[in-house]
DNA sequence: ATAAATGATTGAAAAACTCGATGATTGAGA
DNA sequence: TCTCAATCATCGAGTTTTTCAATCATTTAT
């Protein structure tokens, strides 16, 4: 006899219908800075690493293709959020390093997103989020040991 | 001093990523069946309630304009999965009632999804993966009771 | 009976995705 | 040193997805 369940447990149905939920959200709370979920997620990138962080890599990051990177950075870019630097090492490589400016606009940002993530999960155990979290980050981030904080 | 975090151990980021890749893995799992990951959702909201469910409840449990659902349910009735029968207490509505192949093919596209799923969170607790579950359950279907089986 | 509201459908425009091609650069090997 | 294959960002074309207004049929409220 099958364990038959609902739809509405599959992890995968519940995974892609919350990340459309909160993306939404984040979407809209960031349209006052004129940033959507995209853009700031690759601002965010360039500001976890001040040394800056080669574009090709934020497209893996972001799960996409890295043409689609080209049209984000160029926006980011124009509006003086962050600079395309040639890498020294290796000048194929375009580093995305964030200005001041985009560091500013970034945590302003953050704050918001955080306040949509308080809103669907503001009332369940931090703790229990905590483990969420880490067990996401095994999904999207296999065979790595990195320390999400 | 803030509690800065790391835009990779941000929810929102997080469950995008993990259902973009939930997604894919899955579409690539369906392919055989000719089935994508949005036709076996709406395939299996149907299969769940054997009286038929709205269209237009189809879509709302996707997150999409009902628009949308036009051309995915079109499909399923052609290869006779569904059958579109008008609502006798409402014959606005369509019902999506799924057919025998149908259900069929839903549980087998349901094996071939929980094989993904548990690719990616076949090592986690098990006790942990219901509390996500009920987390996520609580983020997408608020002020409800429903029990996720 | 009329008017407002709701549901499915259509079509058009915008946005996103995919993929192959290109030029610049690097690294390996003859 | 001189190819040659590989890698990176970018571009462009073609496809798919999203968004949204308009339409018709039906229902509900007035």
């Amino acid at each position: 006899m099958e364990n038959q369940r609902s739809i509405e447990s599959d992890l995968g149905y519940l995974l892609t219908r919350a990340g459309m939920l909160v993306v939404r959200a984040t979407n809209e709370a960031l349209a006052p800075l004129e940033l959507r979920t995209r853009s700031y997620t690759a601002l965010s990138l360039a500001c976890d690493r001040p040394d800056g962080v080669p574009q090709r890599q934020v497209a893996a990051d972001m799960g996409l293709d890295p043409s689609q990177l080209v049209a984000i950075i160029d926006e980011l870019e124009q509006r003086k959020l962050v600079a395309r630097t040639p890498d020294p090492n290796d000048r194929r490589n375009k580093l995305i390093v964030a200005t001041a400016a985009g560091r500013d606009l970034c945590a302003v940002a953050a704050r918001r997103s955080a306040e949509v993530t308080e809103r669907y999960f503001g009332s369940v155990d931090p703790a229990a989020l905590d483990q969420m979290r880490e067990m996401l980050g095994q999904a999207v981030f296999p065979d790595t040991d990195r320390i999400l904080r």
